[in-house]
DNA sequence: AGAAAATATATGACTTGTCACGAATTATTT
DNA sequence: AAATAATTCGTGACAAGTCATATATTTTCT
């Protein structure tokens, strides 16, 4: 009975129900989800890719930046922005130079039709943060960015402190 | 002065600390970070793939099931587990075969190999979740998971409702 | 000044995920 | 019974991430 040969119907609802409390598994799909989301909306607002709408964002918000500084920003690997960025340029969504002071960096900067490519996202990406505030107030933003926090310095301490411990589970 | 030719840290920095109360833009980044955890942990416990992992254990935990219900219980796309199976098969981690009454489905089993490598990881992946208990209580747990609930909830509505709205920002 | 270390970017190889569509099979309707 | 609809799976095409490594440049140390 611990291992039948049949699919068990009832087994496995109970192994869903179990797994919307494992954390783990929950973030994948929230992810996908938001993702799957923000590209639907970004369709709406002139067929944007999201790391073309969040670098166009950043530009236009804060002004020339290095590649280090838009992945800081973006939370994300330099390497994607690395990739991105030719393709951008191709658009004549932004220009990039090389950094006179520094022969390192890339100096990115929003180009005529990056403004205006972000002229025709912003308003939709405006909606869609505003539907949010519609479900969370921003005490609960608040109250779920700090369990965020909480996990991403968790997910991002060195596993041998946990594999080192003598107890688990 | 709205528009600087030059890096201003001072306001990356601003526009930074801003994006921390970001839902839409944290999500990714605590999502690529869980993800990385979990392969460093799977590579001490044996070298598995999240997806083999994730698989092996709901074959171990509930018995024979199909395709489609490996998807719902891990939450993703049946073509992410279509794609995986044939390889687990090789790797004689699981059996593949049609069903007979619905032949439409395959039924997915755990196999000898299958069993070995889960019971490898598992220990590992136990320290995991407890070390993570250790940093959220179980109370605290259900109000992270009651928060992403609401998120996903937002995140699955069709996007038309909220374009379709007078209201913005 | 020269050697060594650190930093910024580019790039190859890989994983996890999506969506859309076609083919096969089963279920429902007329 | 035939036609229509729905479901399951496979697969192509793509996006968004990661990591590791190479190269060029700057910084730091001796």
């Amino acid at each position: 009975m611990s291992k039948p040969t049949e699919r068990d119907i009832a087994r496995i609802r109970a192994r869903q129900a179990r797994e919307d409390f494992n954390i783990f598994s929950r973030l994948p799909a929230v992810y996908a989800a938001s993702r799957s989301q923000g590209q639907k909306f970004l369709q709406h607002g002139g067929g944007l890719s999201i790391v073309e709408w969040r670098t166009l964002w950043d530009l236009c918000e804060v002004g020339p930046m290095t590649i280090r500084d838009l992945a800081a920003i973006q939370r994300a690997d330099h390497s994607l922005l690395s990739r991105a960025l030719p393709e951008m340029r191709r658009k004549g969504f932004v220009t990039m130079r090389r950094d006179a002071e520094d022969g390192r960096q890339m100096i990115v900067e929003i180009a005529e039709a990056g403004r205006a490519a972000y002229e025709t996202a912003a308003p939709v990406m405006a909606r869609r943060r505003a539907a949010l505030r519609a479900v969370f107030s921003e005490e609960e933003v608040n109250q779920f960015v700090g369990y965020l926090d909480r996990l991403e310095d968790f997910l991002r301490t060195p596993i041998d402190e946990f594999l080192k411990e003598d107890t688990a589970e």
